[in-house]
DNA sequence: GTGCTACATTGACAACCGTCGATGTTCACA
DNA sequence: TGTGAACATCGACGGTTGTCAATGTAGCAC
């Protein structure tokens, strides 16, 4: 209800006019939500711990198994945090007999990297 | 509980041992939350919306008034995003007389996204 | 088969989050 | 002084999130 842009009532102590044509372009709201999920995925220490040892662990990826003692959480918590990074994209995870392996996923990174040069 | 690295367990379709050094390196647990925080504030579209706006406008800064009705929310929930973004070191805060500029922080947005180079 | 290991899923709980209406506060202007 | 506008804060509500114990599932070894 800001009509401020059609009245004169700019302050005299600032001349210079509230609006300029901020909110004027088309904002994609499916493109937004789709990196918010992104960074929802990025928003807890956890989770950045564990991408940073599957990161670390560079190509070959990394084993659950050696996740969850450094993470200092349950195994279901850490079972739940990379089910959180695997829905949000950002890892892919492999079983290899009893185990999973876990890898990153460069280009989804990089989207939310890209996303903060405004 | 993982004693794979120590045992002769690795399964015979996978040569590869289980375990490199991931974990290895120190984690800093405190550098990770002031991270997520971050990331935290970029987890919603209407905040990455408000983000863009403030953005958009540059160096002058945004009007509160003029960031409500494009981003679809009520008055209150817009001063409550903004709150969030400004708390995160996001963005700063400005009054002018009855109106509020918001204003965009670009070393705090180059800091999360230098975290995401790994 | 039995038993063990690695990992995922379920269920429950407290804490937090997004939203809005109502109210408070500060400023400008008459 | 009074009125209205811009923005913040409060209170409440439903939905989501992080956590763990318990349980389920699948593969390996004997």
């Amino acid at each position: 209800m800001s009509t401020r842009s059609t009245t004169t009532r700019a302050p005299k102590v600032e001349p210079v006019a509230c609006c300029a044509t901020v909110g004027s372009t088309e904002f994609d709201v499916a493109d937004a939500t789709e990196l918010a999920k992104g960074y929802a995925a990025l928003a807890d220490p956890v989770r950045l711990h564990l991408l940073s040892m599957i990161t670390a662990a560079g190509a070959g990826g990394a084993c659950v198994c050696d996740l969850i003692e450094p993470s200092g959480r349950s195994q279901p918590t850490v079972s739940h945090h990379l089910k959180v990074l695997r829905e949000a994209g950002l890892v892919t995870s492999e079983k290899r007999g009893t185990w999973a392996w876990y890898h990153l996923v460069p280009t989804r990174l990089a989207q939310l990297r890209a996303a903060l040069d405004d």
